[in-house]
DNA sequence: ACCTGAACACCGTTCAAGT
DNA sequence: ACCTGAACACCGTTCAAGT
């Protein structure tokens, strides 16, 4: 056997890449094998291993493709460019929509854990640091008069808290005992995170 | 072979899911798995099924465990009754303590993912509201004029913002371009919401 | 060089059979 | 009633062998 050359290797990492973005969006993170990808895309389980170094690999570089497409919407999201309160307003619902709309795909990239000794590739990091920027940045707009430390400071705190309310509001709880939506959830805590971040 | 009734019910179940502790604690979830937990306490793969339903089942019963080991620790970070913007403060550090001391354990019960169609158990969810609990109560006593839907709304925002914060912490960043510690993001957030919200 | 498919060491779950 | 251990259907990874 072997020798197809139907693909280039660049073409069967966009494959496999695919195959898998799909088995995750419909069945979890948990739902996916490298002997699941390799039969939707028609290859053998060896084949993977050619494009990828191994499971774990992949699957970074599949939730960095998240990351580009979560990047995207945020981007899209402030790109009327509105004042610097609505526009952080603008990418915390953007985040959560998302969430929402690409559930498994955005809860992946969170899920996903590498082997005690391995450490995520700079490209990952990279990626997070970026989307932390977007917020920074209108931070930065709004109180122009804060050193560069407290913005820094600031944009993690809020950033995290959104996400955090993301994740919680998925794994269980949240709805449960408040009957109040992501969104309600989410502004209570931009609205109050603001007004003190901005008399303080 | 079999009946050996060295153990009751009872007991298999407690030593069982003390291995899986011992287990999560140094090798992660990832690292659980049904035969290293009976090769731990010397039975064999079958008989974890007289006890647990499945190996789900089983974790997520570990994790309840855990969620009782946290709650523990947050009433003794409040165990001298300090005034309700300490005693926030003062569960805030709690609970990024466990997460520092316990991290594996702590992952293990936001990592853990039931298959699609299964839900999460009551005596689950209570654990977790019972959390939140704590810091609503310290928020009535700091704003008695709120309305009960307000102060709710408020306490989940600011437990999933600390709750956040510790998770991206652990994942990766934070750290990462900023120089700062869990504790100086965690205290952002409840110095800039509590102040926004008080003053509101 | 590309790809296969068998092989290895795992995994969760079930269940007939033994005491 | 309790427990075993073989069996089943999976899994990630490697690698000799084929074209």
């Amino acid at each position: 056997m072997g020798r197809r050359n139907e693909h280039t290797r660049e073409e069967l990492r966009e494959i496999a890449l695919r195959a898998a973005e799909d088995l995750v969006a419909s069945q979890g993170l948990t739902g996916l094998s490298t002997r699941k990808i390799v039969t939707r895309i028609g290859y053998t389980v060896g084949s993977l291993y050619m494009v990828f170094r191994s499971l774990d690999d992949l699957i970074i570089q599949m939730n960095e493709r998240t990351l580009d497409a979560l990047h995207r919407q945020l981007l899209r999201a402030t790109a009327d460019s509105p004042p610097p309160t609505a526009a952080i307003r603008a990418l915390a619902q953007a985040y959560i929509d998302f969430a929402l709309t690409q559930t498994n795909r955005w809860l992946a990239v969170y899920q996903h854990r590498l082997p005690e000794g391995e450490s995520i590739p700079d490209s990952f990091t990279e990626r997070v640091t970026r989307m932390f920027e977007l917020v920074q940045r209108q931070l930065a707009l709004l109180c122009p008069r804060r050193s560069s430390d407290e913005i820094a400071l600031a944009s993690r705190a809020l950033w995290s808290g959104v996400h955090g309310i993301c994740i919680l509001g998925f794994d269980q709880k949240l709805e449960v005992a408040g009957g109040h939506s992501l969104q309600d959830v989410a502004g209570s805590m931009l609205d109050h995170y603001l007004s003190g971040f901005t008399q303080a």
